[in-house]
DNA sequence: TGAATTATTGCAGAGCGTGCAGAGTTGTCC
DNA sequence: GGACAACTCTGCACGCTCTGCAATAATTCA
């Protein structure tokens, strides 16, 4: 099973293909112009496949099924590392999940800004990341043990997906130039500014 | 304009009887399978009229139009106020709006357990609660005058949210007993020890 | 009471999303 | 290569959410 087969390259070129076709028209007319009829009649496919593929139209503007955190960096997270100091082991998570998304930097890049004019885009990614959040949530509890309540787990990942955003946003005013995971540092700079201004 | 007119005292109570009508079908029957057209049946009005009222269904879960701050507290935040530490007089904002739920604390714990089980309404309170947080920012930019760039504002909107939505969380797992914002400090609490866990 | 304002309603229709069943592809095993 | 299983695509019918429009009914105010 090391080669995909023609199933799966078949499979991920269409996926590419409607994710591409839905951010062209997007580009062209605004997204809220562009119908899921739209986006078929470019790929020349079915409406129903469409939602072979997807579940929602907004999905197809992110591209994203599962975006799943690497696992040795996910287990180095549960053992207590890398620094110890909880937090910073947060940043270097985001950093990964950053650095390998599912359909490319580009892709990823384009549909956030899509998902920046429109809300329920971006609340679609969270409905994603929520998913990651619950794999963040299992890392949590094997970090702590008995000493994470549910709340705990909670805010850590609510922490994360906040820290996750505001990362874009300044990655977007400062231009979009570099990786989004760049400016990562000085957000948690200006949060821990804002939580503990002196130390 | 002492007292509300006929007109207003009607829109206010058929209002809260599409948020109790909701509730009551959603514990019912479950939310999914409550249709808007089953809403409007029970409260004995054209689905056309539910739509004047709200913009989706999930607001009706909700309920909530306009969530505002209070403008004094508002005013005092944005003048550096109460106490000069960003995160405290946060808090102070976060009690304040809960203190003041718009159709009363009894529909909107029961908004929250519904939204719990419901991404969709979670989300859509989020959709709500962006404008709040609009609302955050042009205070946080009258706090901070130039020092305040825009991804300062996004950091503090979103980790504003955060905040709420752990306080409920927090509410919920301790046996929604007592008011919400009781369980403020303490998420506060626990946000500190994360960020700086050795002052 | 009469005129202006505002709310309610039905209707037609666009768009999203799902279940189903048949037809077409791909993978596997001999 | 052939046969069978497994998967994919497609059209169709349908339910549901939500909007625009224009007619009707109810409140307000003078």
């Amino acid at each position: 099973m090391e080669v995909e087969g023609l199933r799966a390259r078949k499979k991920r070129a269409r996926l590419e293909a409607f994710v591409d076709a839905t951010h062209r028209l997007a580009a062209e007319q605004g997204l809220e112009r562009v119908t899921v009829e739209a986006i078929c009649a470019e790929v020349g496919v079915s409406v129903r496949t469409f939602f072979n593929y997807f579940e929602s139209k907004d999905d197809a503007v992110l591209g994203m099924e599962h975006w799943r955190l690497d696992p040795a960096v996910g287990d180095r997270f549960a053992a207590g590392g890398p620094t110890g100091h909880l937090l910073t082991d947060m940043q270097a998570l985001i950093t990964s999940a950053l650095d390998h998304p599912p359909l490319g930097k580009e892709r990823m890049e384009r549909a956030f800004e899509l998902a920046k004019d429109h809300p329920e885009v971006m609340l679609r990614a969270y409905t994603h990341l929520q998913g990651l959040t619950d794999e963040l949530g299992g890392l949590v509890r094997r970090r702590f043990g008995d000493a994470a309540d549910e709340s705990t787990v909670a805010l850590v990942g609510t922490l994360l997906l906040a820290l996750a955003h505001a990362t874009f946003v300044r990655w977007d005013t400062a231009g979009g130039d570099g990786d989004v995971q760049d400016h990562l540092p000085s957000v948690v700079a200006e949060l821990t500014a804002i939580v503990a201004p002196r130390a």
